[in-house]
DNA sequence: TATCTGTGTGTAACCGCATACATACTACCA
DNA sequence: TGGTAGTATGTATGCGGTTACACACAGATA
């Protein structure tokens, strides 16, 4: 009652009723004890009391302050979503996945962007320790362990997405071999044996396992790996322009380093390679097949219509959320392993158009 | 010291030693007053004693409880971010501002997609309210006035970008009547005369915005305004599609309808207009020539390249990260509007290009 | 020497809520 | 009739911080 009371007086300063239980309490004639009881619909209230609480936290139009909440229960209904950069299509598909899930459950999602910056994701995940977030989707690009395992300690759930880091975390991801082996394949059937293969940058796993799959493939039809064939890229648009000009320069240079398909290891990477054989007078498919990764959205409007390897983007994202609450619940269980199957869309970037363009 | 004793009690039931301030001060032999003062650098204290503060700190791996933190101090150092949909590219790169800036100057942002779904903003505001966010950034899609108004009251800085909603908000955007102007223009510039227009939901007064510059650069320069050449879509690709459909099929119907152009009044809806095209055997820009609006990343990787209005998105976002804080230091000050100038950016979906693809 | 000012520190109250515990009443059973 | 179980409510404490206030002590001033 004492508290009330300052309550009352405290506000002034604000010139804003924001009202609270005690209020509420007040209002309804009974105790903050009962109010929080009636609202949460805990333990024992009558049916009179109930409404009466109800009816006065209506007038007083009261929402219950979550901070506060947080601090008592130790749990604040957040989860982080540590991605890369949101700027490249792939991630907002997954955010999508991850935050209709959580706000489905009561959730809500805090954006970080890392630029797959050391300092940046360190960063980030110090903050989110700090406010105390009660799970982690983490698309990692340097690996961070130690913050990672700093977070883990407070009783953090972490979940990867998309990008692995050995076997501590929880993972959602696709199965990037196969992917890239189902994209190689692609190529390989429709007679190419000379396919340049545009990775992500090495240090992440996901573009490791992906060239894997390449390699595979090749190896599989009997077809000789050949590392000049190799560019890496960073996974941005630029880049994949860069790594074709730097392709078709040796490829020109009559060493042998000719090729007539090309795999790029992500969407953006495949639309600048698009864009530097189309500068260099080079028509695809005709003269370089291309297939890309992700089947981000705008794939379908790139001209000639990008094949690729479609990943469940907005799933992946959904499962990721799902998984970090069942973590939540369950630290100690097993460790969780979703991996996802791609699926080759084959467009116009390797396959000739039946009716040629009117 | 009462509160210590039972902090180390009470941890047992999580395992974990996660370090308050009552640790610190207890390993720095300082009271909790001084662990405060010397982690704020407000106060006084003693050279010394802050040494033994931070060095205690440092061993314990003590990490503020930002909740704690915001329950007392009234901020939370949150700001909300709510949009329609990450899933447009026009979106995330507004984020991207945002988040930018916040996280430079110490917030952290949630996401929240509405789908343009009033229930779902209402929802999302009823929430971000409960979480006490300091202030949020709103591409409004419905007009969820008293929503927004509760939030206020609450004394939550709002800051409306890209749609307008009257002129009770701080606003970002830009001139949404120079950039159709501009497109119109152009166009106009280039012989056309029948100029087709896809509009964006017209609830929306950046709807309204782009159509009142397309039918003022039409006026003056003396063109009637044929409202069958208007289509209503939604902003979304598919949207484009149906709309430019949906205007070819009126076109052939013989009754005058036809046009050499079209102004789309997003990218996206361009997207889906120039592949409604294509599947008609029309090409781009020389049965038809197309403008978008936005500039979204991926309008450069269309075919033939999208002529679009660019708007500085990532400015966009800065900037009304910038002027939320703004608005929470300042509460009363004058109403502040940002307006940028768009851009035309002239590429291959207007213009043939020089020369023919090789 | 008495007073004052500037430093440095600790105690305790409070932020808004949840909840353990105590209490009180009713109804039921032995 | 006494005991017990179930229901309903209130009191008081803690969550992890911040901060008003009181107090102590230094050197400076009168």
């Amino acid at each position: 009652m004492w508290n009330l009371f300052h309550t009352a007086v405290a506000l002034g300063k604000w010139w804003i009723a924001i009202s609270t239980i005690y209020k509420v309490a007040q209002k309804a004639g009974v105790s903050v004890a009962t109010v929080s009881r009636a609202l949460n619909d805990s333990g024992y209230v009558s049916r009179e009391a109930k409404d009466r609480v109800l009816e006065a936290a209506r007038e007083l139009d009261y929402h219950m302050n979550v901070n506060a909440r947080s601090l008592t229960c130790g749990k604040t209904y957040t989860i982080a979503l540590v991605l890369p950069d949101i700027g490249n299509p792939f991630f907002p598909a997954v955010a999508r996945g991850a935050e209709d899930y959580a706000s489905d459950n009561g959730y809500c999602v805090i954006l970080c962007n890392t630029d797959g910056n050391l300092r940046k994701e360190s960063d980030y995940l110090k903050m989110l320790r700090s406010r105390k977030v009660d799970g982690v989707i983490f698309a990692v690009s340097v690996a961070s362990r130690s913050s990672l395992n700093a977070l883990a300690d407070d009783g953090i759930a972490v979940v990867l997405v998309d990008r692995d880091l050995g076997d501590s975390y929880d993972i959602v991801k696709t199965d990037n071999i196969a992917g890239a082996m189902l994209a190689t394949n692609h190529l390989i059937g429709l007679g190419h044996t000379r396919i340049a293969f545009i990775s992500g940058p090495m240090p992440l796993a996901t573009s490791r396992e992906r060239l894997r799959g390449y390699c595979d493939a090749l190896a599989s039809k009997g077809i000789p790996f050949d590392e000049r064939l190799v560019t890496e890229g960073d996974f941005r648009m630029e880049s994949g322009h860069r790594a074709m000009q730097a392709l078709l320069a040796n490829s020109r240079s009559g060493d042998g380093v000719e090729f007539t398909a090309v795999f790029a290891a992500n969407d953006m990477m495949a639309a600048g390679t698009m864009t530097a054989l189309e500068e260099e007078g080079l028509r695809v498919p005709a003269d370089v097949a291309v297939v890309g990764y992700d089947d981000i959205n705008i794939a379908s409007v790139m001209r000639p219509r990008l094949s690729t390897i479609a990943q469940p983007k907005y799933e992946m994202g959904w499962i990721a959320a799902e998984t970090v609450t069942r973590r939540m619940s369950e630290p100690d269980g097993p460790r969780l392993e979703e991996v996802l199957q791609p699926v080759l869309v084959v467009r116009d970037s390797t396959v000739e158009r039946r009716c040629a363009s009117v």
